[in-house]
DNA sequence: ATCAGGCTAGGTCACTTGTCCTAATTCGTC
DNA sequence: GACGAATTAGGACAAGTGACCTAGCCTGAT
């Protein structure tokens, strides 16, 4: 196998126990089995093991951005791209139930390390938050467009932390009716308050 | 100073550095030097290191359900007691800010070192949940009363959680008020709806 | 076919971890 | 003041950590 693939496959591995695990619980050890090569061979590689975080923040932030492209690219309308990210929460429901959201959970250890990668953990959500707010301006919400996809972040976040406490599958599809209700009905206000000014 | 001050000075100090650094990344070393004992010592208090944990839980529970009957013991109305809770998110802003909260995060992290004591950490927020669907029902909404506290609960959670990852003050400001005035429009509509039925 | 470079296995390093032990000290009670 | 129990300090222990090294193996370009 190249060297780019090994590469590729130890960030792909060591995302999946970062997320599982921790970043801090997973040693090079772990990470070595789950690949299938040996522990001294790591430093070929990467030189330390903030260098593979730093490398899996990176993969998630681009596959982050592919997915948000994606949804953008489909002839769906905003309010069904909305509904793709709430969606999230019941594709992934069985691993968010057992290990939270990945990046909730990655911005809040790295933030009790006082790791300086946190900020670029972050970044993440703020990707998500400019991709939201950008649909909700597309739906003619301009002033509120960052505080509605704000709540919609901290709507499914606290979903997330939640049903990974209480590991209550149909808590999750509870609330993601309640967020469909309430996107629906932020719509509807914007196309009465069009109506209203139109009058 | 006696043995039983040294075990509460040490699940304090342990609490403390639990919430701040995480469990997993505390160590005795840690804990000794915050107490200010040597290491060798603690065995004489503690068999193991989850048992100071469960300590720490056991602690967390005990004065979460104080406060939860202060707040009650209190002359205030229901909504002021639901406001009690909201405003813990701005009067332990800046740990919050730092740390996250210090159930959602310890309960994540044990989610994912699938440790045994997850459980009992999501109690905490079990007392909250109950405690809140009380106060509902003291406000006359019974059948929805559990999905109201739910809901208090993920908001919370989830403003704690971006506000960790975002370092920003002013969006749990905001977030505070947002939910006031959705628990005022939730305590109108029960009236509304009262005044229909008498009517 | 050769040979250089990328790649790997396996071991070593100093250090920290949770756990445990023992000898000494403190303290309340008589 | 003396005794016994509670408490303490300071180590020792094996296991595991991230980091590093080196000797060899493979592979692809020449």
């Amino acid at each position: 196998m190249p060297a780019h693939g090994t590469r590729n496959l130890i960030i792909e591995k060591a995302d999946t126990l970062f997320y599982e695990g921790g970043f801090a619980a997973t040693s090079f050890a772990d990470i070595a089995a789950a690949v299938g090569i040996s522990r001294g061979n790591f430093y070929h590689h990467f030189k330390s093991k903030d260098e593979i975080l730093n490398a899996v923040i990176s993969r998630r932030l681009k596959r982050t951005r592919k997915m948000l492209d994606d949804w953008q690219a489909g002839g769906a309308q905003p309010r069904d791209r909305i509904l793709s990210f709430i969606h999230m929460l019941i594709t992934n429901r069985i691993k968010i139930m057992a290990f939270g959201c990945p990046v909730g959970t990655l911005c809040s250890e790295l933030a009790k390390l006082d790791h300086e990668a946190q900020h670029r953990a972050a970044e993440i959500f703020g990707l998500f938050r400019d991709w939201l707010a950008g649909q909700f301006r597309a739906l003619g919400i301009d002033a509120q467009a960052e505080a509605r996809a704000m709540h919609l972040l901290v709507w499914s976040q606290g979903v997330a932390a939640l049903s990974n406490a209480f590991h209550d599958e149909a808590f999750i599809q509870r609330e993601v009716a309640g967020i469909t209700q309430w996107l629906d009905s932020v719509i509807v206000d914007q196309n009465n308050q069009k109506e209203h000014i139109c009058s």
